[in-house]
DNA sequence: CAATCTTCCGTTAACGTTTACGGTTCCGGC
DNA sequence: GCCGGAACCGTAAACGTTAACGGAAGATTG
């Protein structure tokens, strides 16, 4: 069927010319004329040439080292971001990638630190979580004129001159948020809230216009309340909430789009408005789980942490491999947890890390044979 | 850091013997003595021996076919089964892989066949989809006979020494249905109906118990009544429904866990209770739509044909590459669509049936430009 | 003019595995 | 004793790419 697939002789066979300078016109390498190369460029082209890569990392043995930059896991959920990169890579089937962790403790504060390091080390893509994309966004565009290739993930960082993005879609939380939140109150009438981190986020102002949106062509009966911004500070999410509570007894429900739910929860709990109000959160951490279980948490959604990491390392190598130019850019629709549906999620993530330790040991039984060897 | 990885040639020389001999008992090809054999077995393990799967492709330039044993598409379901396949195929690194499509027109029909096919043909693996398991389950118990892995999707085929399965968590689709009927009817007391294909099916028969048991559990004011199965059969449907609706004039709600949410629809229409009753669906096909939008659904459990595709394709690779024994059990979770977030699936879909487009042309482009030379 | 340098180009040895082939032994049979 | 075959083993040529080396021109220098 498929004639053979053309080779770097059968370019240099076509030309009258040699496999050296084939090579060396298809990588811009010096030593070539203007000429010949555009005739072996040509010529590629036509014969529809496609880099044989097995032949590639056989030859060469070069490994690409690529830096995630995330924070430190608080929450669980960069320690899923990170594991869901870990378990992709492992699953190349040239292992010509290894991974640079380098994590930082607090939002703002180790970021560019960590980027300045990872370029200057030379590596060849950087994986990272631009928490304040206006900051980073220079160091982004100075890794591009490095040749190195950026993904962003969960936060994207407009403007900078990213490879690409992977987040959850914002459109499709906010709306489904409303829209549960519209049945979930059916026919009662009156106000809710919705809290996030900072109206000045991309994503943030997206999922509260979506959420404004569905809610308002829908259910129209229900009021929005001027959202709550809290800025990754709990304890202006719980002082915010609770005058929130406090001035609006009739509130009805609350879609909490960032990590600090406990707070909110908290509020409602001292405000003593929790039977009352109908909560939507977000994402899925242990703190969370007795809230769900008793129901004071309708639902929330979840944000796919792993399969942020998958799909980013996925672009990543895509790009490193092929030097493809695709979408580059990733919506991912969230998972919907509630108390039914609740232990499934939990029992996945338990799952996952207990396959992570056994490759762990495996790694080290490995390594200690080879040590022997 | 990392050692150097043993080859072939490592082992043969801690040994003394030679490559070819160390390749023969590696792979139990005759032409080795049992002595050495175990000697390099023995070698292999401790020194950490792992094949190079470049050189080793490289070498042999032997690829796999695999056979997708699947329904035509009357809905989109299995059309984006196959393109989640073609997909994962695609992004392989080492195009190594073959896929061949054997589609049959109609339930039960050919599947046989098709199974003999492949087995005849000699593929190295085939996905398939066990519509009626306990027919299937004699052949696919004859291809693993034959070494050949066979991955199921969607429905399993227990006791059938099959590979693995991939389909969406019936207790996370069961559970997140009931627990979605019981707060969309918050309050109201009544009872709820349920619409499968057949009980003795698995995956229905635990997609109904863990509906039960979220229902019974978190909404005991719920009654479930008697579940309706329709057999895959339209007419079944309606007819039932249709006498469901009748008999019962205070019904609630309604989850239909099969495909044939039209008939259901239809039937709700004709019994003037449309308006009523709170209906849930499954999956996400073309005519479902206007549904949704009129809320006439409140909400469809879509069963991500299109990772399930992936996945399955995943499976059977690494299975083929590494032979590596994992769980060799996806459940995924399934996606929540409702009116809100309804446009972010329908432009996914298109999006990707364009990409496809996109690829197919550039392919055959390529055909061509391989053709003149 | 010889010597040096530059620019371009061809050749070749890797990389680790598979596969085909040729070479040992050793044994039974005539 | 020779032959045929079997059972085992070593050798070497592929596979397509990379990277390093050396050579052949031509340009530049003393």
């Amino acid at each position: 069927m498929g004639k053979p697939p053309t080779t770097l002789r059968d370019i240099a066979n076509a030309l009258g010319t040699s496999i050296g300078s084939v090579h060396r016109a298809l990588h811009d390498n010096p030593g070539v004329s203007p000429m010949t190369k555009t005739r072996v460029l040509q010529m590629a082209r036509t014969m529809g040439y496609r880099p044989n890569l097995a032949a590639r990392y056989l030859s060469s043995k070069k490994t690409w080292r690529i830096s995630v930059n995330t924070l430190k896991g608080t929450t669980s959920f960069w320690d899923e971001v990170r594991a869901g990169i870990r378990e992709e890579a492992a699953s190349i089937l040239l292992e010509n990638v290894e991974i640079e962790f380098r994590t930082h403790r607090r939002l703002g504060e180790g970021e560019e630190e960590a980027f300045e390091s990872a370029i200057r080390d030379q590596v060849n893509g950087i994986i990272t979580f631009p928490s304040r994309p206006q900051i980073l966004g220079p160091w982004i565009r100075r890794a591009s004129r490095a040749q190195i290739p950026v993904v962003c993930v969960a936060t994207d960082a407009p403007h900078s001159g990213r490879l690409g993005i992977v987040a959850v879609d914002t459109l499709a939380s906010g709306s489904i948020a409303a829209d549960l939140m519209g049945r979930f109150l059916r026919g009662q009438e009156g106000a809710v809230a919705i809290t996030l981190f900072d109206r000045a986020i991309t994503e943030h102002a997206e999922k509260y216009a979506a959420f404004e949106n569905t809610l308002q062509s829908f259910y129209p009966h229900l009021q929005l309340l001027k959202p709550v911004e809290d800025h990754g500070v709990e304890s202006e999410a719980y002082a915010k909430c609770r005058k929130l509570f406090d001035k609006y007894p009739n509130l009805l429900g609350v879609y909490v789009t960032t990590e600090a739910s406990i707070p909110v929860l908290n509020a409602a709990r001292d405000a003593n408005v929790l039977q009352r109000l109908t909560i939507i959160t977000t994402d899925l951490f242990p703190n969370l789980v007795p809230h769900i279980r008793s129901s004071a948490v309708a639902a929330t959604i979840y944000q796919r942490p792993r399969a942020q990491g998958q799909m980013a390392f996925r672009m990543l190598h895509e790009f490193l491999a092929e030097g493809a130019n695709q979408s580059h850019q990733v919506a991912l629709a969230p998972h919907l947890v509630m108390r039914g549906n609740l232990d499934f999620f939990l029992h996945r993530q338990s799952q996952q890390s207990a396959k992570e330790k056994i490759e762990h040991k495996q790694e080290t039984a490995r390594d200690l044979a080879g040590e022997i060897a």
